[in-house]
DNA sequence: TCTAAATTTCAGTTAAGACTGAAATGAGAG
DNA sequence: CTCTCATTTCAGTCTTAACTGAAATTTAGA
């Protein structure tokens, strides 16, 4: 069992950009095979496509799961375990959405929340340095609620409003 | 010279999170040393302040100059270099934006339209497979449209448009 | 309960890339 | 032009984290 050249190309380049994702390269691209495959895979057809240990597929999948990128199933008669991936690409989306902020902007929220706390009491620390600490907690702060309220917004209307793209602008007063 | 405890904190935790928003430890900590300074700073005074070596700061100030973070500027008799970041959070976030594009989606689109023409080809290739990897594609074209028309839209209107996070959706029909 | 297959854990190895420091290069003052 | 201060380059070292493979554990059928 081989992957074909397109599908290998594809799950090589998704390996290569997990790295700049936020995962590893196998993480990235046993996601990628899984989201191709036309039916659920077991762990040692993982091993066999990626040419990977066994027990590093076990530890990807549990990321994986972890995320909600990958389903457990299982067939009639068959003790061993299958993955699955959504098909949607929007609710990859929004599952990419959702760790995002998790890993990149709640940590940085809680670190700015203490030292704007913090600073205010330096009286050696110039008044330009705490207020671009109060505008970076601000920011981080809006841009924070905007992925949560972003999360909530169902899949067909997400389609829309990314449509829209700039149009957007012309429901909003200009200044 | 040394950081007062509130501003060590911020530029030591803007290192960590450095890795995890694509770049390196130093890399972020001079772009938060430099954000919260309230005068621009030399390369020695940079040094002395991360305590990092001059060779590191000089690579690392190069690529903040490339995303367009950092300017140079000079002191009247002073050949020595400054430097300085923009102080605005929602110029930073523009040219993060843009950093992010060409970094995480343009080789992803690259490859998706490449393999999506080769694929087309592979008889041996599931039908659903194929579907996916249009299905990507034409997700990660409107990420990127999307991106490339948010750029373009001025700091008073996006600041609004966050505001309003979910609220967009009441411009957009059901369905 | 026992056995064999399947999965997970973990210690050690490997790989990737960040960082240092010495040497080379560049740039302004005299 | 030359000297000195400033900056950059680059080869080697160090750090971090991914990955492997053997051993331990778990699971389900007999």
């Amino acid at each position: 069992m081989t992957l074909t050249p397109a599908v290998e190309k594809y799950v090589l380049h998704w390996g290569e950009m997990g790295t700049r994702w936020g995962t590893n390269r196998t993480v990235a691209q046993i996601q990628a095979l899984l989201y191709l495959s036309p039916r659920p895979l077991r762990a040692d057809e993982i091993v066999d496509l990626l040419s990977v240990a066994r027990s590093n597929v076990s530890t990807s999948i549990r990321e994986l799961q972890s995320y909600g990128l990958v389903k457990m199933t299982h067939m009639l008669g068959d003790r061993r375990d299958y993955f699955e991936s959504p098909s949607d690409v929007w609710e990859l989306f929004r599952v990419i959405i959702e760790q995002r902020k998790q890993r990149e902007l709640n940590p940085t929220l809680s670190m700015l929340r203490v030292v704007a706390v913090e600073v205010a009491d330096e009286k050696q620390t110039d008044q330009i340095t705490k207020d671009r600490i109060k505008n970076m907690l601000q920011f981080v702060e809006t841009t924070s609620d905007w992925y949560e309220k972003i999360q909530a917004i169902p899949t067909s209307t997400l389609q829309k409003i990314m449509k829209l793209g700039a149009g957007i602008t012309k429901f909003v007063k200009k200044g």
